[in-house]
DNA sequence: GACGATAGTGAGTGGTGACTCATCTTGTCC
DNA sequence: GGACAAGATGAGTCACCACTCACTATCGTC
């Protein structure tokens, strides 16, 4: 791959990072292009279709997702470390939530809880971590805890909700999984 | 109003009910008459513009959830009112799906104040009744509360959860709810 | 049953947005 | 530094969709 092209493929990534961030769903490819400052027909020519264009905007946010569960299983304080997963994830997801939510209507195999499902591993480590040093409730269950973080992405995909508002709403979740008292 | 401007509004209305709710908010004002076996005109003499009829819809869908809201402030015990409206609401989304698309669906384009106003008046009501006999957490806040509810329901439409996962995670979000000891 | 008012009709309009392609430009390799 | 393939360009095509309007049909009333 020539550089240029290299040089403008990673152009037009962060610019649909923008623009559907705050475009909304109805942001145009010709947007994309201008953002990027390239031609349509070169978005075309990385991505074939809007939807390829998603899809590799989808891969991206699963490796951050990724990332974040490695990162915090290897330095995260266990006390934290799966609170600290929930809040990342969700604002992650709602940062992307165009992206999901336009993917999610193609019926492609992108909602939250794909992705979730192969890090069933990771958060059941945070959580026995958090459950070894108390900071848990040792009741909870690993399928309700993924259950809750498929409630907490999906209800910051609804949108109108700012940053303050999604964090008010985490902290109850986890005062739900802490002991009382 | 003519008797058969009536029956067609009405023809439209649950025409419009069904292709949103298995089309997404996307779906066309010509689907919407086909189904309502109706010229489009039809369609545009009742509703001015696409987003008047989403409106007309969820007015009429959160209406019924507002009257739920309603019986369990008339009839229900203050300490487990508002958890028997979030159970009966996640209950009820389980099955019918087209709450939640309409209420996506507002999210991304259509604005509304007047329904989602008296349904927020009806949480805040059971709230504060919880929270008037120390079921509830004193600093718990209106907006955190529609947006649990709204992230318990999202949650409740991913498949492959049944009643028995769905009634775990919600009690957990009760105990984030509650006082703790 | 005649008549005005109200409602319904559906081809047409305008605007938008995804995608194409003939043509020009640039990076790369010898 | 020349040749040539890979890449970029952007006006143009096509399809779709919200919405209109001149005309027709139907209702309610006397």
């Amino acid at each position: 791959m020539r550089a240029d092209a290299q040089r403008n493929r990673a152009r037009i990534l962060t610019a649909a990072e923008e623009v559907f961030a705050d475009g909304g769903p109805h942001a145009s490819t010709e947007e994309v292009a201008r953002r990027a400052g390239v031609a349509v027909g070169t978005v075309f020519r990385h991505f074939p279709t809007k939807a390829d264009l998603l899809r590799a905007l989808m891969k991206r946010l699963l490796q951050q997702v990724t990332d974040d569960a490695a990162d915090l299983i290897a330095h995260g304080d266990p006390a934290t470390a799966l609170f600290d997963f929930f809040a990342r994830l969700v604002e992650r997801t709602a940062a992307n939530r165009t992206v999901v939510i336009l993917l999610a209507a193609e019926g492609m195999e992108v909602s939250i809880t794909g992705p979730l499902g192969s890090l069933g591993d990771a958060v059941g480590e945070l959580l026995a971590r958090g459950q070894g040093v108390g900071a848990i409730r040792p009741e909870i269950r690993l399928d309700e805890t993924m259950a809750l973080l498929t409630s907490a992405c999906q209800g910051a995909l609804q949108g109108g909700w700012d940053h303050d508002l999604r964090r008010r709403t985490l902290d109850i979740m986890f005062a739900g999984l802490r002991p009382s008292g």
